[in-house]
DNA sequence: CTAAAGCTGCAATTAAGTTGCATTTTATTT
DNA sequence: AAATAAAATGCAACTTAATTGCAGCTTTAG
């Protein structure tokens, strides 16, 4: 289900970094802005077959690390050891994850802006934060609920 | 290196959780107990040899799991896949990591406190949190300034 | 001291991700 | 529009962390 509008903005996206446009980053991209949570490489891939793009694991991996590289995409490690991928219109920018235990899912918490006012003990150079909900998803808790 | 006072506090720990104390157990908290930073498992595994613990690869594995799985100990992803492990005298508080994107190593920040004060959209339950910073430690940043 | 519960070692397996290299595409230059 | 250099892709093989099943051995409660 990819409309014109977002096909643009893949590519618009890639072109903005100077990138060459190709079928697997505007695909992999895609499916990373149109799908609500974080994908792993696995379900990207199984994503990506139900679009027909065709491509390589390998493929599929470098497209991911790129775009990561290139600040359109960012990447969660996950608590199964796997990493998600997930991409939204503007070029990312710093926000908070919550996994849910049970299914796994990620998602992106973009309004979530805790105050983290904290002193670090000194020495100590901060590049990144990273902070990461867990707990139990609305889908995930509705289930357990019946 | 092991004191008396470690030992007993080792033992002291795995008994406070019903468990059985074993030589592996007891080495492997021990190791993660005298640690500044929290040990991946290959790095418990060289440190095992020297201590002269000797012990299966997946036996360390399953004495990690199951500190970790009683408390005694907790465990950090890590950017490069690899879990690591860090245990105190107390059972585990939350508290936030460091992750040295030099030499990887963490570091745990007992005393950061963040005002973590948000509010998670409607439907989510939460059950933990963890807050990774990221960047370089006092070690690495001594000597890049070289 | 002796079972039963539950650790441990070993071998095999899984799963995510990486690497090297030959081939194909992209996008630029003529 | 054709040529070309740079970069992306596919394929096969490999690496590394972690898991599983099961037989045999320890720990500890009684």
């Amino acid at each position: 289900m990819k409309t014109d509008t977002e096909q643009t903005l893949a590519q618009k996206l890639i072109r903005q970094v100077n990138g060459r446009v190709t079928p697997i980053r505007l695909g992999v991209l895609e499916l990373l802005l149109n799908t609500q949570t974080a994908l792993s490489h696995q379900e990207l891939e199984q994503a990506a077959a139900q679009t027909g793009l065709v491509a390589d694991r390998v493929s599929l991996y470098r497209a991911l690390d790129w775009l990561v590289e290139q600040g359109i995409a960012h990447r969660i490690s996950s608590h199964d050891r796997a990493w998600r991928y997930k991409a939204q219109a503007e070029l990312t920018s710093p926000h908070a994850h919550f996994q849910c235990k049970h299914c796994s899912q990620v998602f992106c918490l973009e309004d979530l802006q805790p105050a983290l006012l904290f002193k670090l003990p000194p020495g100590y150079q901060l590049d990144e934060i990273e902070l990461k909900l867990q707990g139990t998803c609305p889908a995930c808790a509705s289930l357990n609920a019946i």
